[in-house]
DNA sequence: AAGTTTGAGATGTATAGACAATTACAGTTA
DNA sequence: TAACTGTAATTGTCTATACATCTCAAACTT
């Protein structure tokens, strides 16, 4: 990993660690630095740039507080993986909150198949005409053989390859994306809403028709903003809340 | 503002500048320091507790990035003020957005009065049979002549002070605190959930008995986390939702 | 062969000092 | 009075250096 000395202007305004920290933020999100790679020393960067290595530290830390890098005494600095496993919000907490109780829980694939693009799917994932397959999976988790929540996910299809079961012990949507497709889930959006049950959706969570639920949506996007991966999911309104804390004191 | 300084150890395997920010953090959460209140000077610290500057600035850096402090060149730095005035999660964002779309909205008082302490609302606060009074205010909120949310508040009734419908211009739940009580607004905990609106608040909004809506029940806590306000709002769900962005992209 | 020690290299902490940028305020001037 | 100016005080940036702590692997010992 090669980083640019001449991009850094030592009489400029900006502040130099400022200057480094946006220059290795760019490498990142190009992808020219992949995570887990590790970062040059602090020693190498302070020799390149001709700059004290105090404030190598300075631009690091921007970084390592941004969650884009990682710092291990006596090893090294590395580029961060970027998290995008939890389903959405504190929704996650719930499922942690699950393991730590010692609860059974599972996710069941109800179906995975490859399927036509129609327009609507070509309009959400901003394609064309030559893209004619997507990839559509029905998931349900439950704990304690209660169903909990369902999720409809849709993928472009653009590699030759087996749907197994058997990788399908990451059924989160940005690890189907790497799995089953030659993109890179790099950010998501999320959209929260409240609705109420189809009957279709009654039927498989045993609820109610018309209960009220969490209706999440979320889009994958590649590191170039391109949409790569989209799900619609519906979270039991008796089951599930989110919890938050404000004001000064610590979450640990 | 005296921080004492035989409180450091020098010596410790605990980093000075940690020993140091846990000093100044809780002399904050105590109120020794209050909130727009300075801080001393880095050069004061630093000869005080014969450090150096760097320790200082490395100490308040943290308390920078947690909040709890904000720096000003040439002036000084300031105990900041618990953010508490959002309403909950990202739902304030939808009100910044109406702001931003310059839309007409407004808090209305339906009422506000003095009530008598029951059971419910003394475990609830935790407070004994000494506390006979609380003060409770119905409110709704409404954008373009539309009612969006209705929202119940109670605060124990510490004052002998009016209620003065002038003083409602921050009618946030902290802000009543503040104004009505001779409690110090810390720290909240929220509880979102999904509901079904009643036939009560479903003739306040003007929506269907039973539509969904997001629920937010609201706690706020003084400096000892002693319960001093309670909140249940609202949200009509065919109007309100929640966006989060994940991964390395800025939202700025 | 297995375990131990040693040393090089990496990040973490701390120091002392220099200068820049900003603010507040007192003093000066029009 | 009003505007300008200079100075001290305060935080912001940057350097150069020293030593601590941790990791890993090579060299050594048993």
């Amino acid at each position: 990993m090669v980083i640019q000395a001449e991009k850094i202007d030592k009489s400029s305004v900006i502040p130099i660690y400022y200057q480094l920290f946006k220059l290795i933020e760019e490498q990142i999100r190009k992808g020219d630095l992949k995570p887990g790679e590790s970062l040059p020393t602090e020693h190498e960067i302070s020799l390149r740039f001709e700059i004290s290595r105090m404030t190598v530290r300075r631009a690091i830390a921007e970084l390592v507080s941004a969650g884009m890098v990682y710092a291990q005494q006596g090893r090294g600095t590395f580029v961060a993986t970027p998290k995008l496993d939890n389903i959405v919000f504190e929704l996650n907490d719930f499922n942690q909150e699950i393991k730590e109780r010692g609860l059974n829980c599972k996710s069941t694939l109800l179906e995975a198949k490859i399927i036509r693009a129609d327009k609507e799917l070509r309009e959400r994932f901003q394609v064309g005409e030559e893209s004619k397959r997507f990839l559509y999976f029905r998931t349900v988790f439950s704990a304690e053989d209660e169903r909990l929540s369902y999720e409809v996910k849709y993928t472009i299809y653009s590699k030759s390859r087996p749907i197994l079961e058997s990788e399908l012990k990451d059924p989160s949507l940005p690890g189907l994306i790497a799995t089953h497709t030659e993109y890179v889930p790099m950010s998501a959006k999320k959209v929260l809403q409240v609705a109420v049950c189809t009957e279709e959706e009654a039927a498989i969570l045993g609820i109610a028709p018309n209960s009220p639920v969490f209706l999440v949506e979320q889009t994958i996007y590649d590191p170039d903003l391109k949409p790569v991966g989209w799900s619609k999911a519906v979270y039991r309104g008796d089951r599930y809340k989110l919890t938050s804390y404000d004001g000064w004191y610590k979450k640990d």
